[in-house]
DNA sequence: CGCAAGCTAGACGCGCGTGTCAGTTCCGGA
DNA sequence: TCCGGAACTGACACGCGCGTCTAGCTTGCG
């Protein structure tokens, strides 16, 4: 129901209802609205955290790349596979109140810090580009989030491979091929 | 009120306390709650609709380059002028109710349409590397979306210049440098 | 057969925030 | 100075949805 209407709108009763419970029972199990939803969310949250598997360098059966691209498929997997949910997660969660704010910060802030320092191992292995890494972990996640946020929202049409395929594409290579760099900061190897 | 509070905590007491105006007169003004919030966000678009301007690669003064950096820089700059009402579109408008989300979704599109046809143009020039454009275009939205998100949302201190030019460099380039480039559409021209 | 635990149905009170409206103040022109 | 309309005010009624509670039903088990 929070995914189909909203937390605002999505009222006990319908809960209830699609529960097939009565409302009493309802609030026997919860605290309150918030509270089922606060537990739908810390179950999500544990099951998303649980996809990222750190790169390693030297594992010798799989090379970075083939790691990284497992990780993006190992996300975008968790986060297809309940659609509801993921649903949940990417609207209705943000701005609720400032309680779940921040939990919803604290989450998204280590997830960031885990790529961030991703990145920062990359750049000294040379498997990233130079620049600010702070930076690319919110490019990162803004493209991967707004990717999941079309398919699930929306309803836009993959295939989870095409996805994980097109993500990995776009963090390799970007898209533009306009090679006069003028940016300020020139390649700075050369 | 909005921005601060987010559209269903920022209580109609308040916003009219704020504008030193009394109840009544609010309601002189606007039909009712959701009417001002529609404005606020209708008034946005219009301005943000005018941030774009189509890349002409014939231009003679200005590289594609350059003129692809002037439009972020344009998008950026407008979103960043007033802060509070790109907190509102960022956050408050999405998932307040299915007209409101209707109203939302055919600006995303006509967006959406105008960056995908600019990037399909793009490959015809060799500006713009091979693959799905539409992917091109969620992932370029959600990534400028999320660094956007980041700087007025969460305080995130950043020279606007910074965030253009990086930005541009991830479009560009990417971040990753993992060149067994195996992700099923290997490099086409080669 | 009877008891206990879990559930149902739904009535109800309560708090809260919206939108209204009768009344007041302001102001410009005669 | 006075009048009339426009602008504004703020107390109030109303609706709504949450969370509670009671009386009664079902099920499982000794």
């Amino acid at each position: 129901m929070f995914a189909k209407r909203g937390y605002h709108a999505a009222k006990i009763d319908e809960i209830v209802a699609a529960a097939n419970v009565a409302r009493g029972t309802f609030y026997l199990y919860f605290e309150d609205k918030r509270a089922i939803f606060e537990e739908i969310v810390d179950r999500a949250f544990a099951r998303l955290g649980m996809s990222f598997v750190r790169v390693d360098p030297e594992d010798a059966t799989r090379t970075v790349s083939e790691q990284i691209q497992e990780n993006i498929r190992r996300i975008v997997s968790t986060l297809l596979e309940d659609r509801a949910t993921t649903k949940i997660l990417l609207s209705d969660a943000v701005g609720l109140d400032p309680a779940f704010d921040r939990k919803l910060l604290v989450f998204y802030e280590e997830v960031g810090r885990l790529l961030e320092e991703s990145f920062a191992d990359g750049q000294k292995l040379g498997v990233v580009s130079e620049g600010d890494t702070k930076m690319m972990t919110i490019l990162t996640l803004g493209a991967l989030k707004e990717m999941l946020y079309q398919v699930v929202m929306r309803g836009l049409a993959m295939e989870e491979e095409t996805i994980v395929a097109e993500i990995f594409r776009f963090l390799s290579k970007g898209c533009l091929r306009v090679n006069d760099g003028p940016v300020g900061s020139v390649t700075r190897s050369a």
